[in-house]
RNA sequence: GCCCAGAUGGUGGAAUUGGUAGACACGAGGGACUUAAAAUCCCUUGGCCAGUGAUGGCCGUACGGGUUCGAUUCCCGUUCCGGGCACCA
């Protein structure tokens, strides 16, 4: 019988979905375990060789769990709201939902074709309304809640023990109510900055102004901050959506705007997202990732005077052991001190420089990193010397982390040095015997000194000489805290999250206006549905296209959304008209899968109790900084809520490499439509063209379908070696400009799934990236009939009942322990050339037993599901081989005939003879000392020592 | 600049936690079958040297050292490639 795996594949696809063989349902009698793979966004190009990569690498898991016995949760969805579908809809007038709806149904077909185990009666698509409805309904559980370290009614003794969690605002406004702000910072309530007002001036306040108050404390809240702004694209964008200073998607420029945005105060978790990396299993290049992003650092803040003024201002400082070098002041130019410390006599000189700055993108920043700034008139006292430090404004300051303001030390601070030497300040080293004449000197060793310098008369009874750099940092640290100079501080690089986007294809803000204060739709109300727009485009006023929209008003007598026109700011108002950003949609969607259609919560009590959280979470290293920041954040806040049972999401995280396209180059002799082939090119004057990689075998062009690829070909000449033409290759990334994309399924249809699937694993590490050769997919298609084979004579069925042999069983039982092994350790790349030794070797034994066969056709069905199930049915089973039982490894089959001595003399290591391997380890070891087993070129040389290693290998070293 | 991960044949990559380096696959070369092709099967395939031959010897895991009877594996230094962070005070 032919191994015929397009009927086959066909079959199975059919009877799968007939019998939902799939389909999950909570079951407490068994053990959970949940497979996830990162959603895709459909994009319009389908998928191709590359995608899938990860999904086969945890189908294979999955699979291999419920051969195991667990309840397998293995979903899969579709992240539909993006960026390419709105472009597009700009530019043809498509709606982007009709754009989506198409891809989504060519990703399910291409998916459909590679024999996933997915449990589709679970999908979700984060642009469907029952499912935007639990992102709105965080957001507002977002707005509703501050974050603080303790419980507002706790007292002072159990503060400590309390846990820092999002907490209702009703609680923070009842501590307003009787206490104002006073004593609030002991629970560490996190804000945006810091105010002070007592409980009468509170209770004095408008509702707006209590309003805006609030907004300082929200953990989602709208801010007006310096924002990523991007022309190109029209919108804002968070952090990560920017990188080296232009747009992550379409790599537009990015300038810095000061906007009124929704924001998410990710920062107040980032202790706690720091802290639960340590209790996760994720490659440790990733958490360090994370840790960078995060970039905690600890300092202390440390107040300076203003001379001859009433006004002060906070620096902050990692190395507060240096206050004595301190020899001028930097305020990041977007500070707001910059207005209040500028002299009249500089005003002008300031003015100037910070219309240079504006003008700067953050790409000009980056690329152009000039010295440059202003003197702003004023001085600042130093608190330890009394000295007065002229305070400069640079841009080399950034507003959005510390204070905005920093202290100078030239002799430490390679900056603060580079700025010195521009402006000719005065540089002060504070480290015995280090060399500040050509750079500063950064290190954080060696022993402190000018601190305070000799004969220059301390202001304050306090030295730091003699003690180490450590040393002086905390000495420095304590006395600050003690005088009341400053406090000891911890500052994040992780910044807020930017959360609206003027944009129309996302999720609407469930968000209205009353006098300009944001007003939250009522919980019952959601979902707030995406309105219809004509145009897609902003608006003409430049509102987002949410502009555009007729019917976008909320009427809050009937609790409806009503047309514009009725707007009367009485009882109907005007709706938010950004949309959420892309990682809003991703940020839950793994609590969904566990209760895709619960209508009454994001995710019920007892699904949630029973998934918990995902075991193993595979996909690209590349959401890094972006998704696995922002879902972890998520999953905490509604962990504070009690809605996840589980603190951290993605319990063990594998990042599966990217797939390299490998493109292929026809080299034309220039100013002619003449070809040459790669071993000749270099006689000629040529330039090397892309050729589609699927008119090309073994780097071999097929020369009609190049003449019938483009017109422009179609008269092509051709000069050959060996009567062919050898087209050179590169490894590029897969992309269509570069034609060298594949598409699965021509793989599919050319060799099925099975041969797909494991040839994807068979080619490296999935951790690692590797480019896609089709050439050797022969090898794996071989494979997979040569197994076919096993199982046939002829046309018959060949497996009998008959007992298996030693021999059998040992390469069965060998194969068991590293297919196992490989798959816990996630190395399948490993565990297909242990099936095609095994098969080698059993069709050498002509072995036809039923009791090895049937567990090896068990053994590859996480690999190779569909033939897996033919020979399944084959040998008579009724249930799928999904139900089987994975076989168990006995070590007693796997017993070596004999063991090796090895002999080490004249510093080289030989191996003698073998041993009975029942020889115990001692009988050996005596024989080798009584030399009578030794070999005859050890003849007459001492035994120095006998070292029994591994394997039971015997190591006797002679002299 | 700082942090992390790497470097093995013509290619992708193996090597159980220090124990016969190069599994397995591709590619290449040779052969069998065939009118021919496809398919299938067999042999050779890290380099150098000796031998008619079975075979034997030397070198070899980026480079230079070290520890060890023994190092792709552990330690120190160097070079190169990839990834992350980067005026973060």
């Amino acid at each position: 019988m032919e191994y015929n795996f397009r009927e086959i594949e066909k079959k199975w696809h059919a009877r799968w979905a007939a019998m939902q063989t799939y389909k999950v349902k909570e079951d407490e009698t068994r053990k959970k375990f949940y497979v996830l793979n990162m959603f895709p966004y459909p994009s319009g190009a389908g998928l191709h060789v590359g995608h899938p990569l990860g999904y086969i690498a945890s189908d294979i898991y999955a699979r291999y769990k419920r051969l195991q016995g667990y309840n397998v949760l293995n979903p899969m969805g579709y992240d539909a709201y993006g960026l390419p579908a709105e472009q597009y809809a700009i530019q043809t007038g498509q709606h982007p939902a009709i754009t989506t709806e198409a891809n989504i149904n060519r990703y399910r077909e291409q998916l459909d074709k590679i024999g996933f185990s997915f449990d589709w009666s679970r999908e979700v698509r984060t642009c469907e309304p029952g499912y935007y409805h639990w992102t709105q309904w965080a957001f507002q559980k977002m707005f509703k809640s501050f974050y603080s370290q303790a419980p507002l009614s706790s007292t002072e003794c159990d503060k400590s023990t309390q846990k820092a969690s999002a907490r209702p605002i009703e609680e923070l406004i009842a501590y307003f109510d009787k206490n104002g702000t006073e004593g609030l910072e002991s629970y560490g309530v996190s804000e945006s900055e810091e105010l002070r007002f007592t409980a009468e001036e509170w209770n004095a306040m408008s509702d707006e102004e209590q309003q805006q108050v609030l907004m300082n404390y929200r953990i989602a809240y709208l801010g007006e901050t310096m924002v990523n702004w991007c022309p190109q694209l029209g919108t804002v964008l968070a952090n990560d959506e920017v990188v080296d200073g232009v747009s992550e998607r379409g790599g537009f420029p990015v300038v810095q705007k000061r906007m009124k945005q929704w924001c998410l105060r990710v920062s107040a978790y980032a202790q706690r997202l720091l802290d639960g990396l340590e209790t996760i299993d994720w490659t440790e290049s990733l958490k360090e990732t994370q840790r960078n992003w995060i970039g905690r650092s600890e300092g202390a803040e440390i107040e300076f005077k203003v001379k001859d003024s009433d006004k002060s201002f906070t620096i902050f400082t990692t190395r507060a052991d240096t206050m004595f070098g301190v020899t001028f002041m930097v305020l990041a130019p977007e500070s707001e001190l910059v207005k209040e410390l500028t002299t009249r006599e500089q005003q002008s000189a300031v003015d100037e420089y910070l219309a240079y700055v504006k003008k700067r993108t953050e790409r000009d920043r980056i690329s152009d990193r000039k010295v440059t700034g202003v003197f702003s008139g004023s001085y600042a006292i130093n608190p330890f010397t009394g000295e007065a430090n002229p305070i400069w404004i640079s841009e080399y300051v950034l507003a959005g982390y510390g204070t905005g303001a920093i202290m100078a030390v030239p002799a430490h601070d390679s900056r603060d040095y580079a700025f010195a030497k521009h402006f000719g300040l005065p540089i002060v080293p504070l480290v015995e015997g280090c060399d500040v004449s050509e750079e500063s000197f950064d290190a954080k060793e060696g022993i402190v000194c000018n601190s305070p310098r000799e004969g220059v008369k301390p202001y304050i009874d306090f030295s730091l000489n003699g003690l180490t750099i450590k040393e002086a940092i905390a000495a420095t640290k304590k006395y600050v805290k003690e005088k009341g100079l400053g406090r000891v501080k911890v500052n994040y690089r992780l910044r807020d999250a930017i959360f609206s986007r003027q944009r129309y294809w996302g999720e609407p803000f469930p968000v209205y206006y009353k006098n300009g204060m944001p007003q939250m739709v009522p919980e019952e109300c959601l979902p707030l549905e995406l309105p219809e727009v004509d145009k897609f485009l902003p608006t003409e006023t430049g509102e987002p296209p949410l502009g555009n929209a007729k019917r976008w008003a909320w009427d809050t007598k009937t609790n409806s959304v009503v047309e514009n026109s009725l707007i009367d700011n009485e009882s109907v108002f005007p709706l938010e008209l950004n949309t959420m950003p892309g990682f809003a949609g991703s940020s839950a969607y793994y609590l969904r899968y566990m209760d895709p259609n619960n209508g009454e919560a994001l995710v019920g009590e007892k699904a949630d109790a029973y998934w918990q959280n995902v075991d193993l979470y595979v996909g690209g290293s590349e959401h890094a900084t972006g998704h696995l920041i922002y879902s972890r954040f998520w999953n905490k806040f509604l962990f504070d809520l009690g809605v996840s049972c589980k603190e951290e999401p993605f319990q063990k995280l594998v990042n599966q490499g990217m797939i390299q396209g490998r493109s292929n180059f026809v080299y034309r002799i220039k100013d002619t439509n003449t070809f040459v082939s790669l071993g000749l090119k270099d006689q000629y004057d040529v330039t090397p063209l892309h050729v589609d990689v699927n008119i090309v075998s073994g780097d071999v062009l097929d020369l009609e379908a190049f003449k019938a690829w483009r017109p422009e070909y179609a008269t092509a000449e051709f000069i050959l070696e060996d009567g062919k033409y050898v087209c050179g290759w590169a490894v590029e990334k897969m992309s269509k400009s570069m034609f060298n994309v594949v598409n699965p399924d021509m793989i599919v249809e050319k060799f099925g799934a099975d041969t797909l699937r494991l040839y994807e694993m068979f080619l490296g590490p999935v951790e690692q990236a590797k480019p896609w050769d089709t050439n050797g997919i022969d090898g794996s298609h071989r494979f997979l009939k040569k197994f076919w084979n096993m199982f046939w004579t002829k046309d018959t069925f060949a497996v009998t009942d008959d007992e298996p042999t030693p021999a059998e069983l040992k390469a069965l039982h060998k194969l068991i322990k590293k297919v196992t092994e490989d798959i816990e350790n996630f190395s399948y790349n490993t565990a297909i050339p242990a099936f095609m030794i095994a098969t080698n070797e059993l069709t050498q034994l002509k072995c036809t037993k039923r009791a090895v066969l049937e567990p090896m056709v068990v053994l590859i069905a996480p690999f190779a599901p569909h033939i897996a199930e033919e020979l399944w049915e084959a040998l008579g089973h009724t249930t799928t081989v999904c139900d089987a039982q994975w076989p168990v490894f006995e070590e007693k089959y796997l017993v070596e005939d004999t063991v090796k001595m090895m002999v080490a003399f004249n510093g080289k290591t030989r191996f003698g003879i073998d041993f009975p391997a029942d020889a115990d380890n001692a009988t050996i070891e005596a024989a080798a000392r009584g030399h009578e087993l030794t070999p005859k070129y050890l003849e007459g040389k001492q035994i120095v020592k006998v070292i029994i290693v591994p394997k039971r290998m015997i190591n006797i070293v002679m002299k």
